[in-house]
DNA sequence: GGGTAAACGGATGACCCTCTCCATTTAGCC
DNA sequence: GGCTAAATGGAGAGGGTCATCCGTTTACCC
């Protein structure tokens, strides 16, 4: 559907989103994301700009002028794993049985968690005032609840488990990935694989600790 | 024992130790430790230097003057805590039921870090060509691996534990006590009640993923 | 009380990071 | 091939932190 040749006027071309860019500059816009997600891969998510336009091969005026904020190029960045997340999550739910689902879905986005330094950052980060994240958040929260309650109710996870427990999961998993250097990835298995055997259902578990009431949106850094 | 008044040249003052400070130099270096705690626990080991000596109520030049690098005064702001663990882990090699020890000790470590936004960093932190603690290090590794090796003994600990999974769970407790915020003690309290459990020996568990030789000294945040 | 060396603190330099400006280059269309 | 608007990139403003310098103040000893 081609517009108007003469004026078809965007009011002030709030986005123009990637497909209206010319060829190089979406092919730069490419080439930032990559640079970005290598770079926040390797050295965590406090990479400098500069250093990501170095990496991408573009000037850093370039970088910024397709992602005006620091906060949007993470963003972006990141949407690809958190798609993938939402995927896994999709899948798990697919599993016959939900106990299975729920340790899959679990082990898949620790290890993703534990391969991407930056991934956890981005992904737990609170980007003030934000909601590029939200549906995706919502519909996980979702999901999720789901997912737990069929497995309760399959007698495979204990009655005690909180969803809010999936949250203190990927938490401490964050410690272990930013923590363990070079064996990250091994180490986030280990702790993966003493939790699921707590949230197992067994025959005479003591009292827990009460829940806490941790929600995906309300974790955040330093804050 | 007095020295001799005339001359008694020490070659180039290397570290004059606290005692032999003048008295107001004294108190501003302890005004100084106090200032650094409240402001590492409460903000993390971030906190510009100028905003310690501001809390201090001293310049900055001070505050340099007694801590000439940024990491000495870290070093020295997380002695205190340092004792405090070692003080359990001594406490737990004392309690007669090995496990009772070490369900303890973890659970006072965890707390500590929970309640202390700085103390991991400091804990965790690789310190650059750093030796202060290597001596608290090595005796805390020999006292946890026999705390270790009699939990296993009298049978409540289950057997294919390695002792480093207590890093292993001291990083992610580390992460849950960094990322959740307000509730960092109660979801901190949450996790080890899991791990815990995990822990403890029973009937029927299946094979755990490979340990991961994590040691002390080869932990560290974003390197 | 007075002398002296220790201690003090504000100003300052060096460095790094985020984000902007503008002269120059380049892709897309006729 | 030439025109025009889009796109580019390096230089630099602005803000923040670490660490130092030096003129002034203060504690300690006699």
């Amino acid at each position: 559907m081609p517009a108007q040749p003469s004026h078809n006027p965007p009011p002030v071309t709030p986005d123009p989103g990637p497909e209206a860019l010319r060829a190089d500059a979406r092919e730069n816009r490419e080439r930032i994301l990559r640079a970005a997600r290598e770079a926040y891969a390797l050295h965590g998510i406090d990479v400098p700009i500069s250093a990501i336009a170095r990496r991408a091969g573009v000037g850093v005026a370039t970088l910024y002028r397709r992602f005006p904020t620091r906060t949007s190029l993470i963003t972006e960045a990141f949407t690809e794993q958190l798609t993938e997340c939402a995927g896994a999550l999709d899948e798990a739910l697919e599993d016959p049985d939900p106990w299975r689902g729920f340790c899959t879905v679990l082990r898949k986005v620790c290890a993703m968690q534990a391969a991407d330094r930056g991934f956890t950052h981005a992904f737990l980060a609170r980007f003030p005032g934000d909601t590029a994240y939200a549906g995706e958040r919502d519909r996980a929260e979702e999901g999720l609840a789901l997912l737990v309650r069929r497995a309760k109710e399959a007698g495979a996870l204990r009655p005690d488990f909180d969803v809010s427990d999936v949250v203190l999961t990927l938490l401490a998993n964050n410690g272990v990935a930013n923590g363990a250097g070079p064996q990250a990835a091994a180490a986030s298995r280990r702790l993966v694989g003493y939790l699921l055997e707590s949230f197992r259902a067994g025959p005479a578990t003591g009292p827990l600790p009460q829940p806490v009431g941790l929600e995906l949106d309300r974790l955040g850094g330093t804050g």
